[in-house]
DNA sequence: ACAAATTTCAAACACTTGTTTAGAATTAAT
DNA sequence: ATTAATTCTAAACAAGTGTTTGAAATTTGT
């Protein structure tokens, strides 16, 4: 029985899943895991080596399924163009399906929202593997279907480009998690939904509104930085 | 005595601010903060009464001083040219200073760092004050700045605007602190300087080319999304 | 100089953290 | 069915957290 899939363990990783991923790495504690997956404290250090492994186990798991939906959505808007789509809809697709599969509610997409966070904190867990898995090949995808939009871009010139695309989706992101944990009726969300009002929105709003202004904001960039070469 | 500056409150301010900017507030502990100021544990709940009320002190102290900075660097770019500044003075004006005044080593700036990344993060503390006595202001002197070189801009438009920029910014700043947290020597930050190369620099230069890439892209996007009306 | 208020300090408190242990319960194999 | 391996469990462990205590040391006011 040791390739089967093992009940005990599986219910621990889905548990760790939701918990890391809407409370971070350090505000989880084994007893609130162990709980939430109604297992013994003990089963953490049994099934996995440690808190640290186990979190590297729940991220390793995900990172798969992430990457190959962020890779779909690239080659998907890629092809449909004929293999020349626009930079509006390569840009739209990533950003688009960043905070889709960040903000969603079930459980495939809430650790990339993690991931994002722990990037942002100097100490931080796993960081090789989300290097490696992650970051490498979406940065490579979008790098490359950029360059079939505008081809007479450099590589440093994407690198900085990039940077400002993702800087951007992880701030919308981080405003709309820190909302949520908050509560809608505390006073400081009341005061940051005046100062950025799309806050108010429902999620879906949300993120179709975001993901135009990134998109619109960014191709607006790109275009009179580096013209398109006819 | 009641009004006269403490030695023991003051070395206790001291060292907090230092530790609370470079490892967050849930990573200090008050032992940790006595032993840096050389004072007893219990000082920490004699003088201030909790670690989280010192926390409140430590950021209250400086956000006046780091307000007044960034309000002065904006007035100063919106005197100097006349009070018709152009939209890259004003953006690279913010940028740089924000840039500066978190990543430069001495005290006075790095708890801004602290204040971002608490920004990020769904648990977070004094999250009222830094709304109250930073945001707010450094929001509504911005955008006034920005509207006297692009008097078309709509506030809707400023909101948008301003997160963009702010996102690419934290995203720039926490890719440096990052660097710094994990030691130039490491395997990750080698991947990290291979994926950006800009990390690879020193300080100055790292933060002046940020400044201007940041600046061109936020000035092309604004223009191409709002042109100026002549 | 004396008394009163303030400040410092070592120690302890109550609690949480990740991890380990030894034995019981369960499962698998012969 | 009996043995052997695996898995689960309650309890304890060692180390860390923020905070409190009560008695010393110090400073202050008279």
């Amino acid at each position: 029985m040791s390739e089967e899939s093992h009940p005990t363990k599986d219910r621990l990783l889905d548990a760790a899943e939701e918990l890391f991923a809407n409370k971070g790495y350090d505000d989880v504690s084994i007893r609130e895991l162990a709980a939430a997956a109604e297992v013994n404290v003990a089963a953490v250090n049994y099934h996995f080596q440690g808190k640290e492994n186990l979190f590297n186990e729940v991220i390793l798991r995900r990172f798969v399924d992430q990457r190959k939906n962020t890779l779909a959505a690239l080659a998907k808007v890629q092809s449909k163009a004929g293999g020349k789509p626009s930079l509006e809809e390569i840009v739209g697709a990533l950003v688009r399906e960043y905070l889709q599969g960040t903000l969603r509610d079930d459980k495939s997409g809430t650790f990339l929202a993690l991931m994002a966070r722990e990037m942002s904190s100097p100490k931080s867990h796993a960081h090789e593997a989300f290097f490696k898995e992650m970051v490498a090949p979406v940065f490579q995808a979008f790098s490359g279907a950029l360059m079939t939009a505008r081809p007479n871009l450099l590589q440093e010139d994407l690198n900085w480009i990039i940077a400002s695309i993702v800087g951007q989706i992880h701030h919308f992101l981080f405003r709309w998690k820190k909302m949520q944990a908050m509560g809608s009726d505390s006073d400081t969300s009341q005061t940051m939904v005046r100062f950025f009002p799309a806050l108010g929105l429902p999620l879906e709003q949300y993120i179709q509104q975001v993901t135009s202004h990134v998109t619109q904001f960014s191709c607006a960039a790109i275009d009179a930085m580096h013209p398109e070469v006819s």
